[in-house]
DNA sequence: GCGACAG
DNA sequence: ATCTTGTCGC
């Protein structure tokens, strides 16, 4: 996997904000992946009441969901959290932990949005553009649209919508448990999207790629 | 003007 | 995200 290291990278929201209208335009919103052995999670956590943060990546085998490999990477936190511009406050970290891998995944699952994002560029779409990898947003809440409730069993979905336009699902991963918002990254259609999801979270509320990730990013290593 | 707002 | 114990419900 090509990961980039001379990125320039926006010190204002007004400069993010142009980075995102000049993105957008590369997201790939139909499916365009091989076939799928590895797939990533990735999370971050912060310390020093956020001066510092923590990425962490875990490599899965698919479908048997085995842990492969793990990475670590910590460093100063350089941009603030601002709804919408989450990605530049959380990519570089995870970049730096993708360069430590051996492996590398055929698919990668964010803890955030993708389409579903104002500008339609979530974090999931900006480090699948950047990484040219598919990526899923998989979020424990919603950022914006509107929706259905899905029926409470397992695999039931509803769109999320902005308006008329479809921008994800809100998909139920465990019965009668709080549904997670999926929506596209990049080079994945939504219905496969949502079906690799599905495939990646066979017990719990998420997937297992997020929960190990999540695990590693917050330095609580057991159970 | 007011409320909402991924992590 | 993070600060934090026990507790209610399936």
């Amino acid at each position: 996997m090509k990961i980039p290291t001379r990125l320039s990278w926006p010190t204002s929201i007004e400069e993010a904000r142009l980075i995102q209208e000049q993105w957008r335009d590369r997201v790939i919103t139909s499916d365009c992946l091989p076939e799928i052995h590895w797939v990533a999670g990735v999370d971050l956590g912060f310390e020093d009441g956020g001066k510092t943060t923590r990425a962490a990546v875990a490599v899965l085998s698919f479908p048997d969901l085995k842990l492969v490999e793990t990475a670590i990477a910590i460093c100063p936190t350089i941009f603030p959290y601002v709804p919408g511009f989450l990605s530049f406050r959380e990519a570089p970290p995870i970049l730096k932990a993708l360069r430590q891998l051996t492996t590398t995944p055929d698919l990668i699952l964010c803890d955030g949005q993708g389409l579903a994002h104002p500008r339609r560029f979530g974090l999931a779409c900006h480090l699948g553009t950047l990484l040219n990898c598919p990526t899923i947003g998989v979020a424990k809440s919603r950022f914006i649209g509107t929706h259905n409730e899905p029926a409470p069993k397992r695999g039931s979905w509803t769109p999320l919508k902005d308006g008329e336009e479809i921008i994800g699902a809100v998909l139920r991963t465990r019965t009668q448990v709080k549904p997670l918002y999926v929506s596209i990254g990049h080079k994945i259609g939504l219905e496969t999207a949502i079906a690799y999801v599905l495939d990646c979270t066979p017990q719990y509320r998420l997937p297992e790629t997020t929960r190990l990730a999540d695990r590693l990013a917050s330095n609580r290593i057991q159970s």
